[in-house]
Formats: structure tokens, sequence, C-alpha cells
DNA sequence: ATTCATTAGTGCCAAAATAGCAACAATAAA
DNA sequence: TTTATTGTTGCTATTTTGGCACTAATGAAT
């Protein structure tokens, strides 16, 4: 440990507010970022932090130092991922973030072959249904449906995602097949919702090409779409599923489709995203990896469903 | 030890053109040079020096890696900098450069004072009468006669720097008092001269104000002003001596100047010369420390020539 | 061709630096 | 008043480090 590192902690010791947690997240004892940060001082000749029994504020010399240890760790960051550049085996730590679903299913299998292949990367995959903030947590790479916003990062998108109005043979014996779409204003239907956003409709295209919208009669919501399908499967409601949520149910007679001869648009398609910068081999590598997993043209999840280049495409 | 010392050392070996050369620099085994480039190759997970037994050249990491290695010295270095701004007392280590005479008689006395008022200051005096790059060499401070050329430095004039014509009583009643200036041709004299510079005249002003050069006899030529002095004393030679030469030769009548009404021009003043950039605390303090012993208006050593103000002023 | 000196690399060991633990005093929150 | 949490300090086991001695390789000098 020497100045620079001493440098660093004091910053992370600014940034999280108090040693405790700088410690917390270093994983190492309180006792060292105090020893460190006196070093730091002694070594400075300067006082950074003026000290109360349980907390700190920063003295003008501290506030300075935090700059310029700002620009180092930027600079001291600039330089490893330019020696990750020359690798020509991939090395050190993949770091993923995704949905829950998208790592548990499709990832999952990927990283297994990936870490047999290259045994020498480490994988951290962080399932998440938040947005993350993949630069300031260091992120390599994240998977996600519809393109983000943030236009520092770089987005891909990885395949088309179809939706498909899905319920339980049990929900049909129950309530009958419908035959138009506005019979289904009169079924219970269970639809996604979240802080932001609430799914109410079915976004679907006319006989004459125009894009239309019906109500749904939602009489169950969640954020979390195993469970949405969960209540499909049950039989007590229908639900409006993105293709990729499906392994062999449909093959199995498990759900059915519901009016396949609706056509309806595609939704947000899946996306990878990473920062804007040259990608270290073991991002690039994993990358190629998931795009074979998924398929090129037609994604996995769609070859487990008999018949899907005719459902709902009119 | 952590990786930015690492890639420091590593910038200092591809400076240095050898481990052997950095590890003479830096006090150090050999050995330690070696592992460390060892752990940093690791570390970044890339070679970064192509070796034969007994010399390397760089791979293209490598040569990246020299590159952001100078910009982190460079950071570093502006950090510590920074720090030292905020110092009250002085600390660290005051690193002067100037040559041998202005060293020996001006800035020892002023440099022990110094210490026994700041215990805390260590002090490094390099005397050379080469010029010095104080950039790279990392000096806070020079003294120099005449102003350097390198406009990246700040000078300051500390003092005036007269020149006086002075001979012992013994060559004097050798070869009889000159009493124009023209004498002075056949009269043997002792003059400056080294690699660049030979001095071999006088430049003085004449009665109607106008600039004038009178040829010199030089029989004795050093490029050490102190052994120039020797010869003068020793009655075999007069010589044209800056005032800075003179402690109580005159007074005690060891040395007698000659032509005293001549008007002779003031030579290149002394300067203290820094670095363009914020100074350090003790810096500062040891500038004031010096200008105060040497003298405001008048240098110190001009109150020990009887009659100065009067000598060569016509 | 044959010394010779100098290079970088390696194994080993004593010395130094470090992290973690436990105990503490000060303080804010309950 | 109690309780929990903060930063600090002393101590110790562990790790890291730097120096030494030695080796192998290589280029310069003879």
């Amino acid at each position: 440990m020497d100045i620079t590192s001493r440098l660093l902690i004091f910053l992370e010791v600014v940034e999280q507010g108090s040693f405790a947690k700088a410690a917390e997240v270093r994983n190492i004892d309180r006792s060292v970022i105090s020893k460190q940060i006196s070093r730091l001082e002694d070594e400075l000749g300067v006082r950074l932090l003026n000290r109360s029994t349980r907390s700190f504020s920063l003295t003008a010399a501290g506030a300075e130092m935090t700059k310029k240890a700002v620009e180092i760790r930027e600079l001291l960051g600039e330089t490893l991922r330019l020696a990750e550049n020359f690798h020509q085996e991939p090395r050190g730590i993949l770091k993923i973030t995704s949905s829950s679903i998208i790592g548990r299913r499709y990832l999952q299998p990927v990283i297994n072959d990936f870490q047999k292949r290259f045994p020498q990367v480490e994988v951290e995959l962080r399932l998440d249904d938040r947005v993350v903030d993949i630069i300031s947590e260091g992120f390599d790479l994240a998977f996600r449906i519809g393109k983000p916003k943030d236009s520092s990062l770089i987005s891909r998108p990885l395949a088309r995602n179809r939706l498909l109005i899905l319920a339980a043979p049990e929900f049909i014996k129950h309530y009958g097949l419908p035959e138009k779409i506005e019979d289904l204003l009169n079924l219970p239907a269970a639809s996604f919702a979240n802080a932001t956003i609430r799914v109410g409709e079915i976004k679907y295209i006319d006989g004459n090409g125009v894009a239309q919208e019906q109500k749904i009669n939602s009489i169950f919501r969640s954020n979390d779409p195993e469970t949405l399908l969960m209540k499909v499967l049950s039989g007590s409601a229908y639900s409006i599923t993105p293709a990729f949520m499906i392994n062999d149910e449909i093959k199995e007679g498990l759900l059915i489709p519901l009016l396949p001869d609706l056509m309806l648009e595609d939704y947000h398609p899946m996306y990878a995203v990473y920062p804007h910068r040259d990608l270290p081999v073991r991002t690039r590598l994993f990358f190629d990896a998931v795009r074979e997993h998924i398929g090129k043209d037609t994604p996995t999840w769609e070859q487990s469903i008999p018949n899907f280049e005719q459902l709902y495409q009119a």
C-alpha cells in the first residue's frame, strides 16, 4: 500500500461519507482505513479531515486532494484498461448485469460454457431488475429489454422480442376460446406493472395496417414476469407474454396462444449494453458467446414454440 | 509497493535503459527491480519488455504503458505539490543548486540559520558550475550569475554585481601603479575562461558616456574564480573580479583597486531561479532568508569594501 | 577463441509493513 | 438513560519486502 492507494482509500471515505462504510465496501477492517488516512495526512503534511468522534468534514486541503484523487483514479483506470487491450487470452473479472430472467435463463448456460473454455476469467453476475449505472459500478456488460437512453453507452440489439397472448387449457375450458380481439375485454388478464410502467392494453395492427390498441381487463399485476407466468399457468388469467419467457410450455400444451391470427407489434428487442470504450477480450468473447447461444436470426426460445413463424403475423 | 509504484519503477527502467541503472538511481538491489517488473507484467497480464539476457526492448504494450506511466508520474507530482501549498510550516527536502562560490560563501550561512529555525526541512545543496536542468532534476531553487534563457523558469534578480580591478601590493611595487587604462595592456592579467566564455578585455564607459573596450594581457586563465583570486593575491597578476568574491582582502590591504576613477559597467546580476509553479513554503522562506542575508539595496559583500560607493563610478 | 565483466533472474532469509482483532472513548439516536 | 455506532489505539500473526548470494546468458576485450 503506498500513497496512491491511500489517496484512493481517502476518496472512497469521502464518497461513502464515513470510514465504516468505506471499510465495508472494501471488506477490510475500519482500523485499516483509520491508519491509512492518518498516514496519508502525515505524508502530505496536511490535515485532510476535521474529525469529531463520530463524523468528519473536509478541510480545504482535503477538498483539493479529493479532486486530485478522482483524477488519479480515472487515469489509473484508463491505464489498466489500456493494458487489457493487449491481452491475447481473456483474463480478469467479467462483470455482468441483467434482469433476473435473462440472467437465469439465457446467460447462466453461456457462463458455464465460457468458464470451461476460459478458466482464467472470473464472472460476477448481478441480477437486478432496476436500471443499474454500469459506468460507475464498473460493469463490462449489461443485458436489457429495450434500448437504454444513456448515450454514453453503446447498445447492440441481440434478438427480437415478440409477444404472445397466452392462456392455460383450463382457462379456455372455463371462459371459452376468444374469437376476436374485443372478446379479451371480458376475460381476466395478468399484466406487468412496476413503479413507472403499467401495461393496460394490447397494441396490434388491424387489417388495414393501422396501429390499434385494445384495453385489457387486468386483475393481477406484478413487476415479476415469472410470477405473471405462474398466474397464467394456474388457469386464472391470460397474459401478454414476451416470447423469451417460454420454454416448453406451449409444446407441452400447458399454454395455448389466443387469437394467433392477430398481428402484434414486436416488443422492445433484447439489447446488450457496454461502456463506450475499448472492450477487454473477455467482454468481446462473452458477447459473441451470448450471441451464438441466443441465435443469429431466430432466437432460441422461438425454436421451442411450435409453428412460431405463423403466430401473430396476420 | 503497489501497481502505481511499479509503473513508476518500470518508467525509470525504460528511461535509464537498464534494470541495473534504475536500481542504482533508486539505491536498491537489482533483484527488486526484476521482481517488481515481473509482478507488474503479471498484474497487467501483458509482457512489457522483450528481454535478451543482457538487455531489452519495449513491446507494443510496454510503449503504451510507458506513456501512461509518464502521465501518472506527472499527475502524482502535481498532487503532492498541491498538498505542499497547504503546509503552514516548511517541511520536506529543499533542493538547491548554485555555483560553488555562491554556495559556499553566501548560501551556507543562510542554510545553517534556516535549519536551526526549521529543523523539519532537509537541505540538499548541489554545487555545480555547469548549468543544471532544475526542472528535470527537481530543484526548488537555483542561484546563478546572469539571467538564464529558459523561459519556463522564473528568475528574480537578487543583487547587483559590480566589477573591481584588483592587484596585490607586491604587484604594484613591482609594476608600478597604472594611471590610465591603456597602461593595463602592459601588465600581466589573470582572467576567466571556460569552454564557452573567454574574457579578453575590460568594458568601461569613457568621459563622454560611450562604452569602450580595452584589451588585456592575460597570462593566466582559469574557470575557477577562487583560483584567479589566489593568483592575484600572489602578486603576479591583476584581475577583473566580481565584487562578491571579496571578503576583507581590500580592507586588510591585501588587494588594492586599480584605476578606481574608471567607470565600469555592472556585470550580470546574481539571480535566484525557480520553476514556474506554486512554491512550497520552504522555498519561499528560504528565498526570503537569502534576500535578507545578502541585503536589499547594498549587497553584504560591498559593505566590507571601504569606500565602495565611489569605486569605478567615475 | 577465450577471458572478462556485466546483465537479468531466482531462491532464500531476516526485517519491515500490514491487516485483523479486541478493547476503548466519544457521540448520536432511541 | 440506554444503546448502537463511530473512529482510534495497542497488540499480534501474517504477509510482503529488500538484500544477499548465486546462476546463466551475452557482449566486449584480449
